[in-house]
DNA sequence: CACCAGGTATACG
DNA sequence: CGTATACATGGT
């Protein structure tokens, strides 16, 4: 337990509920949430606020060795996130109004084979059925994480390769169930090797992804983007369909941020998702 | 209680 | 090649 300076952007509120992460909680009405990430699991609030969008003072439950080996990595604390809105802003009115509106976001640096699975089950699910069959799947199958107030780890490869149809059906995983354990077959006989795809460069690891039953461009990019931090994957779904063809006459605004455009895509995610408009 | 959800595989033409 | 359809199940 001690205090972090994070001197950029950091709501914890808008990175929690902005669809990368399923399995965070609000623990108590003063602003703690509670993170889960492999085998770890982080409780973080906002002790002072030293600027807009979050920056400040912040309370961890980690130690320093944690905090800087792993936790800084995992919400991306080593990039700008005020000097991609000061870069991006003025290229387009609906960018920018995504952008505001989504002020504070990050993208986080998740393990590849949670991301692999997570973005797998979400296909077809509203984003509380998401969460609710992550967390099925981690009480079932996941250890119990020391010290954490009752969470699961994420089940290993292993575990899912091994586990019956019946077990993963419980998970309200539904016509998914085969495509969970494909991918975690492929991973455990080593026919996938999720560590060695980090290696490869974008349009290669986009390629080898979609090897796995139920991954096509959509999950692919999501794995791309949250899993192994390829900044220029856009995972295209309903909603940002929708910012398309209804925002943007038909025309892809992404393209134009290149190495940027999933963190743009972020924003654009986050506004579509929470502004107050039935469509 | 219909309707839709951070899509994909498969079957057509 | 592009377009149409089935898919399981939970939130709202």
């Amino acid at each position: 337990m001690h205090t972090v300076l994070i001197d950029d952007d950091f709501d914890l509120s808008k990175i929690a509920w902005s669809g990368q992460c399923f399995r965070t909680r609000a623990i108590d009405d003063i602003g703690t949430y509670r993170f889960i990430a492999g085998d770890k699991a982080l409780e973080l609030r906002q002790l002072q606020s030293t600027g807009e969008c979050g920056a400040g003072e912040y309370e961890v439950s980690c130690d320093t060795e944690e905090w800087d080996g792993f936790w800084y990595v995992y919400f991306d604390l080593a990039r700008s996130y005020r000097a991609i809105r000061e870069e991006t802003c003025g290229k387009s009115e609906f960018i920018d109004r995504c952008i505001n509106s989504g002020k504070g976001l990050r993208v986080l640096n998740q393990q590849p084979w949670e991301m692999l699975i997570t973005f797998i089950i979400s296909q077809r699910k509203s984003m509380p059925a998401i969460a609710s069959a992550v967390d099925a799947l981690c009480k079932h199958f996941g250890k119990q994480i020391p010290g954490s107030g009752g969470e699961y780890a994420f089940p290993t490869p292993k575990v899912l390769a091994e586990a019956s149809e019946e077990e993963l059906k419980a998970c309200s995983l539904g016509y998914r169930v085969p495509y969970v354990r494909d991918a975690a077959q492929m991973v455990e006989s080593g026919e996938l090797q999720l560590q060695e795809l980090a290696s490869l460069d974008d349009d290669a690891l986009f390629d080898e992804l979609q090897r796995v039953h139920g991954v096509g461009k959509k999950v692919a990019n999501c794995v791309c983007l949250f899993g192994y931090g390829r900044c220029s994957a856009v995972p295209v779904d309903v909603w940002i369909e929708r910012a398309i063809n209804e925002d943007c006459a038909g025309v892809d605004p992404f393209a134009q941020f290149g190495s940027d455009a999933g963190i743009i895509q972020q924003y654009v995610f986050y506004y579509m998702t929470h502004r107050k408009q039935p469509q």
